[in-house]
DNA sequence: TTTTGTGAAAGAGTTCACAGCC
DNA sequence: GGCTGTGAACTCTTTCACAAAA
């Protein structure tokens, strides 16, 4: 009966996909690598499914996103499959990242990215104590954030990480998109008030402690996860 | 024409609330905190859905869950709501919670609980490192993982955070349920596989920045966030 | 057979739109 | 007028179920 029309979110790059399929589509790939490492050749969409903790159809459904089609008889080629998604996701160059904060969570955050992600690097690093700032921390050159404008102009970094106490996070903020960034990964148990074309992520620990804390305390029912990224 | 009846998921506790509504709850409170701090009275749902960066109506449906209505005038009394939000998500009692693992990355989440929420304490870690074991941290005694299973049973502890590397992640899980954690809250880079009465969620760091680095090479459309937590 | 890829249906979550109130 | 609470509509996401393939 409603003659409504909703024509809205046009496509964005060459087809809309949503943020729930990239993450799934990220964690394949990264199950994908693991299994080309232990000699793997095909897999079904049950099996990688499994690992993914996601059903076979929601797998299938994910994969449709990507140019590659799998065998009936074989599954998936493991590699091809990997090489696929990677065709996907990946950038066509490398990511230069920054990281302002480098207190515990900033050097956990190091150690996470030490050897792996080629193609996402943390090329500065950014804080005000004087006592962290011009020196080397895991050959990654850090710097006094007043000078984030100029070094992530010079590196061409669009891509940032903030790990600051929560007080700080929004004038950070600031001047990270001041000084060109597209993209924010937050740590700070805030919500940053950004241009609506700056895509901003949110990990807020305290948040999703709260919300574990929470759901252990149900009666008995299973419930799913497949959380937060 | 399909005669299909799916009755599935028969509500859980009271009455059956998605996580995505907890999350967003748990993030009002904290919004609220900060305001009544700040020596606000009274919220109209636009002013707090725009600090929570969600639709007004989105705020108010939330709020259904929550035993409290505010008045067209004045809008939300910020004290009763925030304790009216408390009473939905708070435990009865506080909630103790064990953190595996003192890296770097544990000792961020120790520097994170260091004083807030006092319904959620850090009362026990577990390392594997002789040099981390049987000391005090931050006020907390820390174990080998071995004991576990005795002191978490002694302590009550039923919440977990686990901050080991990826190789390790899934034997810890495995210990911790076996020591009775109902609840986990996973940082390393592995889907974990447990019992489904377990409450498990992911903080996959690696996963969130890709997927960042992703959306930082969009074409310009604005797209919203409220994501991981 | 068992598996893939995919329309179609179901289920979740969000937004619209309006009644009722101050 | 401007606000809240909420049924109804809408949109997004997942699951079902089946044709086509090897």
């Amino acid at each position: 009966m409603t003659i409504k029309r909703t024509p809205k979110r046009l496509k964005l790059g060459r087809k809309s996909v949503s943020e729930l399929v990239v993450v799934r589509l990220i964690l394949y790939r990264r199950i994908l690598r693991d299994l080309a490492f232990s000699g793997t050749r095909y897999v079904f969409s049950h099996q990688l499914a499994a690992l993914a903790d996601v059903t076979p159809e929601q797998l299938r459904r994910d994969l449709m996103n990507v140019r590659y089609e799998g065998s009936p008889t074989r599954g998936y080629e493991v590699v091809v499959l990997e090489e696929c998604i990677g065709a996907f996701l990946d950038p066509p160059t490398a990511q230069a990242v920054a990281l302002v904060g480098v207190g515990n969570l900033g050097r956990a955050l190091f150690a996470y990215f030490l050897g792996r992600r080629p193609l996402l690097q943390i090329v500065a690093a950014f804080d005000i104590d004087p006592a962290k700032v011009d020196r080397m921390i895991n050959g990654c050159p850090s710097y006094h954030i007043s000078e984030a404008r100029t070094v992530m102009r010079e590196k061409g970094i669009n891509v940032a990480m903030i790990a600051v106490p929560a007080a700080a996070a929004q004038s950070v903020a600031d001047t990270l998109v001041d000084a060109g960034v597209r993209s924010l990964l937050n740590f700070a148990d805030v919500r940053l008030r950004l241009p609506p074309d700056v895509y901003v992520e949110h990990i807020d620990i305290g948040v999703t402690l709260e919300k574990v804390a929470f759901f252990a305390r149900r009666p008995a029912a299973a419930e799913k996860d497949m959380g937060s990224p």
